[in-house]
RNA sequence: GGUCGAUUCGUCUAGGGGUUAGGACGUAUCCCUUUCACGGAUAAAACACGGGUUCGAUUCCCGUAUCGACUACCA
């Protein structure tokens, strides 16, 4: 049987999404591209009391900021529709009921305070794992329980009532797992977990299978959290009557914290002060802001590859990857099994890859917003060569026009430390000398003739060039650290240095 | 506690019965640079432990330990 690939990244809005979610659905676009399948996203609202208004919005512009929205979506319907589950909530009743009619799954009457009990019942039995099942399911009030004429009572009546799933005592339910392999559980470990609740709503484990049945999902590729629900999945989709065209499952490793143990969370973000949130988010609620990787500065490509290699490797020792490229080295097969480990440092580092490689228009581009945010203009035909000057030296956009914002403005301060240890009387006297040698200067000035005008003037002095080349820099840029000189003296003009040297030669005092 | 899963440098990982166990990030040192960064080079740094199987195990098997997920009318 030949289906075309159809893979579904399925969140539920119920905050921002995390960052593992994100990886979760990069992976399923790359699977879907690879096997020239689509990638499909559903939204998982079925927990109405869950439900955050704007989380929608927010995974939409996530994906699209890293470019891997989906083909068919809630908001880009295709013929599976509709892509949110609580308008589907008409379709999800009926497949209960023929699992009831199938003898697969009973209505059940019990109040919570009932299953309350009967938790603390097994607990004080010293049974180790109470739950419901198939053996205290026949002491509690339910349609296998209850006579005919009370179900049918009741259900008049409107009594409240879920309907569960029948799980068999004693059965071995295998699946084979892409990733993991063969994974073999006993049916007596798993629950009668609810397929419908009281509120009419079904719950992810039934309304995952419908769905992911008449959407005609090939391939699962989810976290591997739900792992341990996988046999129950399995064994929805036999009682349905659809183990031919079950889903094929990928359970990717979890993304863990960077020191300690345990899952990654919101919390560990705040207190390592990196993001783990695509973008900022700031809860409806309670108002309380996250900070996302855009807002941080991350480049969406440099984001994804980073994203790509927190699991998965392409088996060589390549690691600048395009999205285009992502799909072409894409294979289930090489993605790892267990929990990955996040690193900030790695993703700087691909940030700053990729800030490298782009071309210098579009880095221009954040140079010019932020210097206008700053109040300045940056003279158009300087801009090239000040953040090709630069580019190499920051990690993120917004750092191009910190490190350059010197060159456009003059410094009206100097650091203090430099001027304490390097402004000496050999340096005033070099500057002196090279602001005067400027004034008649009528050639090229570019960083060569620049810096053999400066050589000569210091020789001239008697003065060792590298002895006062920092305070030269002070005086320039009012810091003891940056950029070539000679190239930031070439942009500036010839002009403007012996400018900038007047005004360092009459602020700053020679200290002994 | 139970079920399931995982375990190679600090981190991401390659590898796989016989290797000097490879790469990358990070770290350190050196070079380049009359600064800082970039870049280049070098270095330190790993097969969780115990039993098997085998001529030989980091690799296969079994235990143990550790970590993780799950154990809701949440997904």
């Amino acid at each position: 049987m030949n289906r075309e690939v159809r893979v579904r990244f399925a969140p539920s809005p119920t905050g921002a999404l995390h960052i593992g979610g994100v990886r979760t659905a990069l992976y399923n676009y790359l699977f879907a591209k690879k096997m020239g399948g689509k990638f499909l996203l559903r939204i998982e609202d079925t927990d109405q009391n869950r439900f955050v208004p704007g989380a929608e919005d927010y995974i939409k512009e996530s994906l699209e900021w890293l470019g891997i929205a989906p083909e068919e979506s809630p908001w880009n319907p295709g013929d599976c529709g509709p892509y949110r589950q609580s308008e589907r909530k008409s379709m999800y009743m009926q497949y209960a009921l023929d699992l009831v009619d199938k003898g697969h799954a009973y209505y059940a009457f019990d109040t919570s305070e009932e299953l309350e009990a009967m938790r603390e019942r097994l607990t004080a039995a010293r049974v180790v794992q109470p739950q419901y099942n198939s053996i205290t399911r026949t002491q509690m009030k339910n349609s296998l329980t209850l006579s005919e004429d009370e179900v049918k009572s009741r259900l008049e009546s409107g009594d409240p009532y879920v309907i569960r799933i029948k799980i068999p005592r004693n059965e071995d339910v295998r699946l084979n797992d892409m990733i993991r392999g063969w994974v073999m559980v006993n049916s007596s470990t798993l629950d009668d977990k609810v397929l419908m609740k009281s509120d009419g709503m079904p719950t992810y484990h039934l309304a995952n299978i419908v769905d992911d049945h008449l959407m005609k999902i090939t391939h699962v590729i989810r976290g591997e959290e739900w792992l341990p629900s996988a046999p129950l999945h399995v064994l929805l989709y036999r009682y349905f009557g659809w183990e031919d065209t079950m889903p094929q499952f990928a359970h990717l490793p979890l993304l863990l914290k960077p020191d300690g143990n345990g899952k990654l969370s919101k919390r560990d973000g705040d207190k390592l002060g990196f993001p783990v949130f695509p973008l900022d988010w700031t809860d409806p609620f309670s108002g309380e802001k996250s900070s996302g990787f855009r807002e941080q500065g991350y480049l969406p490509d440099a984001f994804l590859n980073f994203l790509a290699f927190l699991g998965w490797n392409p088996g060589d020792e390549r690691e600048l990857f395009t999205l285009e490229e992502l799909v072409e080295a894409f294979t289930v097969e090489r993605i790892g099994k267990s929990g990955t480990k996040f690193d900030i440092a790695k993703a700087k580092w691909y940030n700053e890859q990729y800030l490298k490689i782009k071309p210098t228009s579009e880095l221009a581009a954040f140079l010019i917003a932020d210097a206008k945010k700053d109040g300045v203009n940056v003279p158009s035909d300087k801009i090239d060569s000040i953040v090709n000057l630069v580019k190499d030296r920051v990690t993120f956009p917004a750092e191009l026009w910190k490190e350059s914002r010197f060159i456009v403005v003059a410094p009206d301060s100097f650091d203090e430390e430099i001027a304490s240890k390097k402004w000496n009387g050999d340096a005033v006297k070099v500057l002196g000398a090279y602001a005067v040698a400027l004034d008649s200067y009528s050639g090229e000035f570019d960083a060569v003739s620049a810096k053999s005008l400066l050589e000569s003037t210091a020789e001239a002095e008697g003065i060792k060039l590298g002895k006062v080349m920092q305070a030269v820099r002070l005086a320039v840029t009012g810091s003891g650290a940056g950029p070539d000189l000679m190239v930031v003296f070439a942009i500036l003009g010839s002009t403007e240095v012996a400018k900038r040297i007047r005004f360092a030669l009459s602020t700053l005092t020679v200290v002994a």
